[in-house]
DNA sequence: GGTTTATAGTTGCAAATGAAACCATCTACA
DNA sequence: TGTAGATGGTTTCATTTGCAACTATAAACC
């Protein structure tokens, strides 16, 4: 509508073609979102934890003491969230919070055993959601998914100045 | 570590082995989330709009006038963003807003000639950006993770209460 | 030792978000 | 008609989130 011969103006072709539905971002974002929320409910409900301390607890339960710092880099959550979490975390006894002796400026984080029991009655729940949702795909496709999760993770992260999500 | 017998304590199974980086909700929200950013970036530094806004315009670009309404049931928002996106788009004067003549509730939404040049303008770089991150997969597997999706958002869906995200 | 510079973590502030209350209008039905 | 509900959209309020400023401590350098 512009030229008339092939191969030409910048409206008729990519820009009228586009589908929101089809765009990758937005599918991601979407389901994510769903996935999230179906989680948030069971982490809520079950023990009043949010995303956030979920993540704290899983971290705590598998690399044992930690500093805050030390959270931040294996959750993927900046230093405002984990400390917002941990602090909730110690105010519901899940988490034992104490200075760090060799370095004052340092909280020396770990699960007590109220956390600890709340991690392994939640690990349970969470991981049979997963496969609830998994049980979408073939086996050997959900294995793909989660190989191409990574690939993805890597190529994004370059075009996302904040370094925050490394993963 | 417990009863020696192969075959159970609840702690030493299931709940210690959990890793959260292997976890596909995790996952799946920390790639969501660097996307989402990387492609914020681009839509507020080209033209200053939100993401919400962006789906506004590309639903209208697509699928002429619309409600409200129409909208938020083909970009996976809410009533309440949509609201604000529309305000926010009609303020800069990428989005005209009526009232419809038939049901004086409703509005009808078109794009500007503005929001159409805006649309048409960010499109390629979308599209741009979400090849550029799908580059890291091989072509099959990158036709297969979208047909993925898809299946995962229906499962998915149905263990989350709120039925505002469908697609 | 004393001063600069870096690091750990918290807090304040502003923007984004969602649930629920709300107003206006329409539809159904007595 | 007119009254009871449903529906479209906006507004209010409480919560969440992230950046930036801040405090406290440690390391580096003079």
């Amino acid at each position: 509508m512009e030229g008339d011969i092939a191969g030409g103006s910048s409206r008729t072709d990519r820009a009228a073609a586009f589908d929101l539905e089809q765009f990758f971002p937005y599918r991601l974002s979407v389901l994510s979102n769903t996935v999230t929320r179906a989680l948030a409910r069971l982490y809520e409900s079950e023990h009043d934890l949010t995303i956030a301390e979920w993540r704290l607890l899983a971290i705590l339960a598998r690399f044992g003491p930690l500093s805050a710092n030390g959270v931040c880099e294996r959750s993927a959550m900046d230093k405002v969230r984990v400390s917002r979490a941990v602090s909730r975390a110690v105010g519901s006894g899940l988490v034992d919070r104490r200075v760090d002796r060799r370095d004052r400026r340092r909280s020396v984080l770990t699960l007590t055993p109220k956390g600890r029991a709340t991690h392994d009655r939640i690990v349970p729940l969470a991981l049979d959601r997963e496969a609830q949702i998994l049980s979408a795909l073939p086996p050997a496709e959900a294995a793909t998914l989660l190989d191409a999760l990574t690939r993805l993770q890597a190529t994004a992260a370059a075009f996302d100045g904040s370094d925050a999500e490394a993963d």
